[in-house]
DNA sequence: TTGGAATGTCAACAATGCTGACGTATTCTG
DNA sequence: CAGAATACGTCAGCATTGTTGACATTCCAA
């Protein structure tokens, strides 16, 4: 099979581009993401499983871990999930000692959750489970993949949930 | 990203930007690939809702429709879950009539997968989506990032699920 | 003071994973 | 041929994580 470059370099003999994508490309890139995203949760599933914790818990504890002081509507938005489902999730972390919630300053309504010490290092168990296996394919890959990947990811993602990651990305913490 | 020692101290005019980590690429990497995953499932999800399936109804159909004739087994390797997960999705398909399975030929204990024309429809619906927005973001992209974007998802396979990849990339554009 | 926003909680339900156990049909092997 | 192994289906039970809907509480803001 041509990669899409290979595809694009045999048919571009114009400066117009072919508004033209074979399926096939597609279909790969589809498959390409379901494998992946498998390889991708793996490992920190298999911590989580152990301490008897699922994948809603990783997440809120990464975001947790990002945004430190974050309210429970921040994160409802960021996780894309019910106000129910997160207080599941949430109050189990809260019980066990893992996610501190503390009324907001500005709006006493609101709740600034942050990590405890428990916390954390379970959030640093399995961030470098998942750290070391981006890491192994970023390297295998090499730079210049990289950059195609995050920005081919970039564009996959719907406009609220990219604003949602560049604001991540670029403050690190709002 | 800050510290928790920085956030308690924080007040609102002290933000700034962090310094760049290699880390924060990793973290980077991870936060795309969960945004984008969202992204990538909403358009499907979307249709599967209102035809009364879920994510597992368009994984079986997409890859019985990707190797039409492939037994319970082969799927159950592709899919990674068990023979009971499987099963409870693949009946509904069947009982809907989008699935068909014969007895094999070579081995009569096996059931050879194939689509009905409802199954094949319905699975073009759920592709056509799917493909839309990965063209949209291919064609945002750019082919080399495109390439990028592959070489690093299939970096982050599990072997054994690379191989799976692989084998229907190389079989299915043939 | 009152309306509405933010939060928490209870109940019910659905989708989709899992383990374990069992039955049937078929095929392979000694 | 007898028994082991394989492929599949199914039942029962359970866990995680998502959903709606309803309702109470707290508290900011007009």
């Amino acid at each position: 099979m041509l990669t899409y470059s290979e595809f694009r370099t045999m048919d571009d003999t114009s400066a117009k581009a072919p508004p033209y994508l074979a399926d096939d490309q597609l279909q790969q890139g589809i498959e390409a993401m379901f494998f992946a995203y498998r390889g991708f949760t793996a490992d920190p599933d298999r911590i989580l499983a152990e301490k008897g914790y699922g994948r809603a818990h990783h997440r809120a504890l990464h975001f947790i871990h990002r945004s430190p002081g974050t309210t429970v509507n921040n994160l409802l938005v960021t996780l894309g999930v019910t106000k129910q489902s997160l207080n599941r999730v949430l109050r189990t972390l809260i019980e066990d000692g893992l996610v501190h919630n503390a009324v907001g300053t500005r709006d006493r309504r609101e709740r600034l959750l942050t990590l405890t010490q428990a916390g954390i290092a379970l959030d640093k168990a399995l961030s470098d489970a998942q750290r070391a296996r981006m890491r192994a394919a970023f390297t295998a890959a090499g730079p210049d993949a990289v950059d195609g990947f995050r920005t081919v990811l970039e564009a996959m993602m719907d406009p609220d949930m990219r604003k949602q990651y560049k604001r991540l990305s670029e403050g690190g913490s709002k």
